[in-house]
DNA sequence: GAGTGATCATGT
DNA sequence: ACATGATCACTC
């Protein structure tokens, strides 16, 4: 059955914790959705399984999945000790017509500021349906969290539009880094040339370092 | 192609 | 061992 959406911050939360403990195997057969044999080819599956159950409203649109409540929502696979295992997508990074973007206008800076990290058990070793969900946490970013993201975004846009985005490595950064998002790298969009004209490049994306998501999980629990 | 959801797999 | 660069599926 589709679930409605939470129509308050409190039940969203409820339904969140509601599903840890829980078998990715027992969320899936309550949504009637099959569970793949690895994620090979159903990279994003954890995390439209994880919104069907939540009540995300499915959709490709550049917003939080939770609108209404003013909350993005992102899976997070973790080892057994709880380190994140990947990098965290945030959002397409946009690089043409950028002047006069700032920090606080950025999508980057809206999506982030309260999101609802789910925790996953993410290893390999462990079949897909057997996985299960951790503790939900809802995070906004601390004073020095919010100025780290701005700093790195803030660097990263100066060199997107000084037209040096092909120079720019996923390095850059302390937290927040740009990397290739595209289906593969012959994929072009528009983004700024050195001379400030309009060149093809592999379009990018903002991530968050492990490092990072890690000490937004652990500081949860200190 | 651009956006969503991310993980894969190779280089270092 | 691990992060970087590459890639997968889907919708519109």
């Amino acid at each position: 059955m589709a679930k409605s959406s939470p129509l308050s911050l409190n039940e969203l939360m409820e339904r969140a914790h509601n599903m840890a403990g829980i078998r990715l195997a027992d969320i899936a057969s309550d949504n009637n959705i099959m569970v793949p044999t690895d994620l090979r080819r159903d990279k994003g599956w954890i995390g439209q399984l994880i919104e069907s159950e939540l009540g995300a409203l499915a959709g490709s649109k550049p917003e939080q999945d939770f609108l209404h409540l003013g909350v993005e929502l992102k899976t997070i696979p973790i080892d057994h000790k709880g380190k994140p295992l990947e990098t965290t997508y945030v959002t397409v990074a946009p690089l043409i017509n950028i002047q006069g973007m700032t920090w606080e206008n950025s999508v980057v800076y809206h999506k982030l500021q309260r999101v609802l990290w789910v925790p996953v058990e993410g290893e390999r070793s462990i079949p897909v349906g057997e996985r299960r969900v951790g503790t939900p946490i809802l995070w906004q970013p601390t004073a020095q969290q919010a100025k780290q993201l701005q700093q790195d975004w803030e660097e990263i846009m100066e060199l997107i539009a000084l037209g040096q985005v092909d120079k720019i490595t996923a390095r850059q950064g302390e937290v927040l880094q740009l990397r290739p998002k595209a289906a593969n790298s012959k994929v072009l969009t528009e983004s700024i040339s050195e001379d400030g004209s309009i060149q093809l490049s592999n379009p990018r994306g903002f991530y968050l370092k492990i490092d990072f998501t890690q000490q937004i999980l652990t500081n949860e629990f200190s």
